[in-house]
DNA sequence: CTACTTGCAAACTTTTTGCTTGCGA
DNA sequence: TCGCAAGCAAAAAGTTTGCAAGTAG
């Protein structure tokens, strides 16, 4: 349920002090329904007929506060650009080399290797990323 | 055996008609020997003194021969640049939080997860990246 | 009211490109 | 010699910054 999902979020910002605004919210509105992990410059244009005036610096800071409150993250490839991720369970991407889609998938929480990781490295571990790469059903099929 | 794997890398080089230039050569051993993950700019730094004349494109170029090649690979975090990695072995990565830290670890290859990801998602899966997030040991000292 | 945000433009950083000269095989 | 590679500089692309004006609480 993504309505409850935004409303938390905004008690959140509130909570740390942070103003909502009608660009905050839409920002924040816009990456916790999509499903496609949109760049900074893809939310950009998706809300411009909304706000015609609104600059991508707004975009930008307003990433960085959510960031920081841990309300989304960011995930960087090799492309040029990060692309923001609201979906907060824990779940992983594969991405197509071919056409560039990141698709979601959830498995057993590989939270152990956190552990293993820890052991082996001595870190004090947080959280976890993983991915895998290859060719989506549609790229294999468009042969 | 780094020189070894120099070597082997050369041999694939120049199967794949490339020319061995000096620079080229440099730049490839500098990855290889290196343990550090390094960005374009800290290739381009370190081999400055032995290539005054050298260009940051020159770094770029082959890097992307390199990349693909298959002698290297790109890291993308968070961060401004691209972080290159001539290991080859299956390993992970320990990023810390607070001092940019990458440490390399081994653990169980875990290969299964490509073969889970491509039953759910249909993906031809090809490689897989797992990296873990937290504070390094040095860091957990200074408090 | 006032501190936080926005909008804007310029600056900055990283990476790419076009083109000429140079050099490895 | 031939064609790939290096050097150079300018451009592109993404992101950040400084500041004036606006507004949420």
């Amino acid at each position: 349920m993504p309505g409850q999902q935004l409303k938390i979020a905004i008690e959140k910002l509130k909570g740390s002090g942070v103003r909502i605004t009608p660009q905050r919210q839409a920002i924040l509105s816009f990456l916790i329904e999509t499903m496609t992990h949109p760049t900074a410059d893809e939310i950009y244009k998706m809300l411009e007929t909304k706000f015609p005036n609104m600059s991508v610096a707004t975009i930008y800071n307003n990433l960085k506060v959510f960031k920081d409150l841990g309300l989304i993250k960011e995930l960087t490839y090799g492309d040029a650009s990060s692309r923001f991720d609201a979906n907060l369970q824990t779940h992983y991407h594969a991405i197509c080399d071919r056409c560039g889609k990141i698709e979601d998938f959830y498995t057993e929480n590989l939270s152990n290797v956190e552990q293993v990781a820890a052991k082996i490295t001595g870190f004090k571990v947080a959280s976890h990323r993983m991915e895998v790469y290859g060719t989506c059903r549609s790229c294999q099929l468009n042969h």
